[in-house]
DNA sequence: TAATCTTATCGTAATATTGCAATAATACAA
DNA sequence: TTGTATTATTGCAATATTACGATAAGATTA
């Protein structure tokens, strides 16, 4: 017991769970929203702008990185991170997909 | 060490997070996409529905209540369930408002 | 080459999550 | 009241996540 028993669940069903995962994190909504707001690569100041320990940072961009909504590039002694956006929109098609049309009289509880 | 440290991080990345992770697992998600396909309130048979054990199924159910994107009414000896529009749709935009508007030419790694 | 800078990885500790059996609590039926 | 059905809670074990110091690997500089 522990693990999630995702052989119970649809792909898609873990494939929303696995981004939302990816998302469940306020040190990797900071990184993605720095690296939108700044819409270019962003190499090497993420530690700073983080607060967190060099090590902790590396570790949640190599989450991002496995979930694929960012990539890196390796500039000279440091590292470039920028948004994949293919997989940005993957990300909001599914989003989108999951949250639209509730019709907000469903409230009957 | 272990726990996220939300001090760092803005309210809003906070919430953006807490919300995330009350979808990061597939059980979470197959809950809500019963109760918005059954468009209505769901009086019962959510453990059937699911195939986890059901003091398992009542803790995810739990965590959504929680979180505030489902509510729940006693209906006699059962509970009946369903979503909460309100919050579904604060969910919804918040969501929107992140994903919104990457340059797909962003990509420059 | 040696020193330095940047990032990744390893090892470890603390905390959180997931899952389930057992049990409690409540409502209803016989 | 007694039994049954439904859901919540408790207690515990297994696993995952978060965080950081130490260290390794690679590039740049002196």
């Amino acid at each position: 017991m522990g693990a999630t028993k995702t052989d119970l669940f649809t792909k898609q069903q873990n494939d929303i769970a696995a981004m939302a995962k990816a998302l469940a994190h306020p040190a990797r909504i900071a990184i993605l929203q720095y690296l939108v707001k700044k819409n270019a690569c962003v190499c090497g100041d993420l530690v700073d702008e983080l607060g967190l320990a060099q090590a902790t940072t590396s570790q949640h961009l190599k989450e991002l990185k496995i979930a694929g909504i960012i990539q890196g590039s390796i500039e000279g002694a440091s590292v470039c991170y920028c948004i994949n956006p293919k997989v940005w929109k993957q990300y909001r098609d599914l989003f989108n997909a999951f949250f639209k049309d509730v019709d907000i009289n469903t409230n009957c509880c």
